[in-house]
DNA sequence: TTCTTCATCTCGAAA
DNA sequence: TTTCGAGGTGAAGAA
């Protein structure tokens, strides 16, 4: 990344100079991100309009655009990847289009001011690494299935009912069928729901008669979410991904 | 806004520079943003790690942070509305941390190389105004309740069940109870077991012997989900939020 | 493609 | 503060 390169500003661009700027960046696959007065209209699954006022523009080059207010984490609209950016000047005003098909979704941005543009040309090599997700807490209980209770014995990981994957299918320490639902944080009464699902599918499509228990094992339940457990006849093991 | 103070920007400043810059920035509430290569840790409900690459990195007046790489709509890193920003020189290096509390989170990035900086006084007093949602759902079968079927009665919305809020609660032509629940796009599994909950809360709440009629009004359902609503003895009517 | 589920989901409303 | 459900959820993996 050196100076010459990799970022190209303007501060205050006439609408055309700001337009040549998006153009020729988009086109080289650089990121784009413009900061004015605009408004903002949306059409596709839903539809959304948004009057006048200041805000933070991003087109990615994988065809995503952001549009960030001052506040909250999430964009205020957007467009995901895969559209495809056109920039234009009607009536003096920088215009940009997001563009996008199944389903067919139209962003478009118009600036009655540009404040700000700039265009940076990115390398990112690298993958983000996380820790403390569902996975490690399914490796966790692989590691020491007993975890879970003393005796369990995992038999297989995703295995597949009519009703969907199980996380994690095995049998106790009598031979019984466990299906274990696992969930990386507390729980509300869905994922009951979503482990009576799999042990309700499990009984049928294993031989009448079969009983099949269910855990859920999370780091603590709702009080509903604990209700439902005990109408379902559903078990719950406290575990947390890590430590 | 004028050019005079709603813009002010730094290409490769000294790491002293940038850090002056941000420091009055998140001082008189402007939104911050900087380009260059950095490194991000997390540490919270989970934990990450990023390796050094070039990003684009946001801090807004409410406390949020967002780490954008060229890809994907989502940032890589990031932290809520609500956190402390500090901005530190280590090394000859900018650091930025966001931190906040319930739950304690943590976001550190250190920058290798600022290739730009920027702060933007911000000023949007627009709403955005959204169509084609769950209410406009509601306000369509409300208006005319024979959407759902002929006869329909609509005697509550939000009704209180000991399983949570009924979208829409009434009574069929002969006068039995009916829970609607209403989605706006095509609906799996989880929407049939969310109905299905309802509907037993209802029958158990209301006497003993009350046959409830459940409802799930959405576009489409998976087939998963047509299987479900069969084997509870639940109703599919497929209708969109607008039109 | 569609379907299913996870997510540092976020966000808002209500208790 | 916690709980609950909506969301233009997004993103990943499998069928």
């Amino acid at each position: 990344m050196t100076a010459d390169s990799a970022v190209e500003t303007l501060s205050y661009p006439e609408a055309n100079t700001a337009r040549d700027l998006v153009a020729r960046a988009v086109d080289r696959g650089a990121m784009v991100t413009l900061f004015g007065r605009c408004t903002v209209e949306y059409d596709g699954r839903a539809a959304s309009s948004l009057g006048p006022g200041d805000r933070h523009v991003t087109l990615k080059p994988d065809g995503a655009s952001l549009v960030h207010t001052d506040e909250g984490q999430q964009p205020v609209n957007w467009q995901p990847p895969g559209c495809e950016h056109a920039v234009t000047v009607t009536d003096g005003a920088l215009e940009l289009c997001s563009e996008r098909s199944n389903p067919d979704e139209t962003l478009e941005i118009s600036f009655e001011t540009v404040a700000h543009a700039a265009a940076f040309d990115v390398s990112d090599p690298e993958e983000l690494a996380v820790t403390g997700t569902e996975a490690d807490l399914k490796e966790r209980i692989l590691e020491d299935p007993d975890l879970v209770e003393p005796g369990f014995t995992p038999l297989a990981t995703e295995r597949a009912t009519p009703a969907g994957a199980v996380d994690v299918y095995g049998e106790d320490e009598s031979g019984r069928t466990v299906v274990v639902e696992l969930k990386r944080r507390r729980v509300g009464p869905d994922a009951v729901g979503q482990l009576d699902r799999y042990v309700d599918a499990l009984e049928r499509d294993l031989h009448a008669g079969t009983a099949v228990r269910g855990v859920l094992v999370a780091p603590s339940v709702t009080d509903r979410a604990r209700q439902l457990l005990a109408k379902k006849g559903l078990e719950f093991v406290s575990l947390e991904p890590v430590q």
